[in-house]
DNA sequence: CGCAATTTTGATTTTACTCAACTCAAGTGG
DNA sequence: CCACTTGAGTTGAGTAAAATCAAAATTGCG
């Protein structure tokens, strides 16, 4: 038995069959959630790591004028800091996009993987670092690069993480992100967004309609966006094989 | 002995004797290097943990165009990521701003220290998931805050850290950050930002000019910021402690 | 079908960038 | 000591990008 988890982890450094033994018992704690459930708050006390099996979720802040910045996305395999327990408070909420299937390892749980299976720590960590480096592009995406940019950018990023844990398929690849929750990610409105993205239709490079995502011609998208795919640490390197030149 | 390294990791939670003799005993290579020298740069293969005792320094990226973004400010006992080793590749590049006495940490010593100090090992996890905070906070400012709120939200951000170990003594906090390189950390022009720190000026929250930062009204800058410190998770609670409120 | 949410479009205003010039202070070397 | 250079900071005028405000079109769904 596995799950999305014990696969993305085994794609950072082979597992050995106790270490996947190991992960699986951990995550064996699963719940199903609704769409649009906090799974914790800002200024709540951190408990049990969350651990997205299916499904989409977001960490997100909400502003004191009430405007919303999404900060990350978590797809199926991805979870929250490995050590948010020894923190007093969140400083961000978790909640889902689409109907999710979570787990949560408790503290103790966590402490024993960390102390027992050092191949399963090294694997936690690398992913971690790969999560800094993301966030360190979307500051970077936010800063200075212009806004089809930042959206192709986002787009290219997206592509790549839900290709590498093979959730593509074939060329519709369905995004359940609203446009409003895109804005909120990319630090633009609604309305400016919606008018970049016909502007990305219009250059022939992705269309993305109704919750679908067209790469058209991956070439040109990585080319406007700028997209240096090493901050994904080259996890991902192959996802384009094939498709690009 | 000592230095700022142990001393910031020793108020996350205190170290014993033991832990500060091995952790001083493992920064003990210690070179001092001019301002504006590349500690590594992107592309780089990781080598030791750099670990800043005194002096600033900053992680950056360099885009196609030329255009710079700055990520983070390294204070005195600050230090990059602890686990960069298992990188392939640094996806951002780190420079000294003045002249810096810099640590390094090899990573046969890094897993020594993980290992056998577990007090260690906790500090240095909490540490990192302040500067994951801090990145939070950097991309919540850029996607949603105005840019007087921007730089409002970094001069608060710096104060903190700066008083929190130490380095604020009396009024003029000394800033060693040229304009160019807080519009680059901001995601604005030189120009627009020199604008709003005049307008800054205005207010009468602050005062920055010529490298000393005058916080004259911090509930003022506070408010003009939306300053949140939880987002430093309570560490640097006191810092504003008689000034403000 | 009909409601509600999301997406799309248009017109206008605001914000920030660009380009260019000028100031100022701190060196440098004759 | 004084011209000269240099880099950082400052200011102004014009332009471009994105936000705002408002409304219409489309879609999903009970």
């Amino acid at each position: 038995m596995s799950n999305r988890f014990v696969e993305k982890l085994n794609g950072f450094s082979r597992l050995s069959p106790n270490d996947i033994a190991a992960l699986t018992a951990a995550t064996a704690d699963q719940r199903l959630y609704t769409a649009r459930h906090d799974l914790i708050r800002e200024g709540d006390r951190p408990g049990p790591v969350f651990v997205v099996l299916d499904g989409w979720a977001c960490r997100y802040k909400i502003l004191p004028n009430g405007s919303r910045q999404i900060l990350a996305y978590l797809m199926p395999g991805d979870s929250c800091d490995l050590h948010v327990g020894l923190l007093a408070e969140m400083d961000h909420s978790i909640q889902t996009i689409t109907p999710a299937l979570v787990a949560t390892i408790s503290r103790p749980e966590m402490d024993d993987v960390f102390t027992r299976y050092p191949g399963i720590a090294k694997a936690l960590y690398l992913s971690q670092l790969i999560d800094e480096g993301t966030m360190r592009a979307w500051i970077t995406s936010m800063g200075r690069r212009a806004s089809i940019e930042r959206v192709a950018h986002l787009m290219c990023e997206l592509y790549l993480r839900a290709h590498n844990i093979g959730i593509t398929l074939e060329p519709p690849f369905a995004l359940p992100l609203s446009q409003t929750m895109l804005a909120d990610s990319l630090g633009m409105t609604p309305v400016h967004l919606n008018r970049v993205l016909k502007e990305l239709r219009g250059t022939g490079a992705m269309t993305l309609q109704r919750g679908s995502l067209i790469i058209e011609d991956p070439v040109q998208l990585n080319r406007i966006a700028g997209f240096d795919e090493n901050y994904l640490h080259r996890r991902l390197r192959t996802a384009f094989a094939g498709q690009d030149r």
